[in-house]
DNA sequence: GCCAACGTTGGC
DNA sequence: GCCAACGTTGGC
C-alpha cells in the first residue's frame, strides 16, 4: 500500500476455435467475462491480483501459428464465476457455492488490434521476449503476469503507441 | 498425431 | 502425506 496503485499487465490465452480475438471484438460492448478457469494459481491472480484497468496482451494458443492477437482492458476485477454453479456448464464445479465460491473470472474489453501479430516465433527470437512466462516450457497458466518492459517492447515491435497512456 | 510437462485424484 | 495413475495442455 506504500506506493500508489500502478498499472500491471498480464498474458490470456485462449484457443481461438474455443473464444478468439475476433470473438472478443463481436462481444456486445466488446466485453466478454474470462470464465471457466479451473487452476487454482491462475484464480488467485483473477481473484486478488488483477485490478480494473490493467492491459491484457491477448494470446492465441494451441494453433499453427501461437500469436499475440491484441490488446484489451480489465474493466471488472474478480468476481464469482458464476459458470461453476451451472450443472449444464462444462466449467460446473459442484464444491462451489454462491456462499463459498472457488472460481473467480474478471470482465476484459477489446483495445486494439496487434497487427501483424507477434508470433511465437517472434517472441522467441527477441533477447528480452523469449524469457517471457509464456515462452516457459510446459507452461499452462491460462493467465500470467507480464513485465512492463515485455509490453513495451511488443508494442514498439510494431511501432504502436501505448493506448494505455496518454 | 506425438509427447513432454504439469495439475489433480485417489489408494494406501 | 506419499506417489502412481490419469487427464489435459499446447508446442511442434
Amino acid at each position: 500500500m506504500a506506493s500508489k496503485n500502478k498499472r500491471r499487465y498480464w498474458l490470456m490465452k485462449s484457443e481461438p476455435t474455443c473464444f478468439s480475438f475476433e470473438d472478443l471484438k463481436q462481444s456486445s460492448e466488446h466485453v466478454t467475462c474470462w470464465d471457466g478457469v479451473r487452476n487454482y494459481q491462475a484464480r488467485n491472480l483473477l481473484r486478488d491480483e488483477i485490478k480494473k484497468g490493467d492491459g491484457v496482451l491477448f494470446y492465441h494458443s494451441n494453433i499453427k501459428i501461437p500469436s499475440i492477437v491484441g490488446l484489451a482492458e480489465v474493466i471488472r476485477e474478480g468476481y464469482p464465476d458464476y459458470t461453476a454453479w451451472d450443472p449444464k456448464s462444462e466449467h460446473y464445479d459442484p464444491k462451489s457455492s454462491v456462499e463459498n465460491p472457488i472460481w473467480f473470472m474478471v470482465d476484459i474489453q477489446y483495445v486494439a488490434d496487434l497487427d501483424p501479430p507477434v508470433t511465437r516465433d517472434d517472441l522467441k527470437s527477441h533477447p528480452v521476449l523469449e524469457k517471457m512466462g509464456v515462452m516457459r516450457k510446459g507452461n499452462r497458466l491460462s493467465v500470467m503476469p507480464v513485465a512492463e518492459n515485455e509490453w513495451q517492447v511488443i508494442l514498439n515491435l510494431n511501432g504502436m503507441a501505448d493506448p494505455f497512456k496518454k
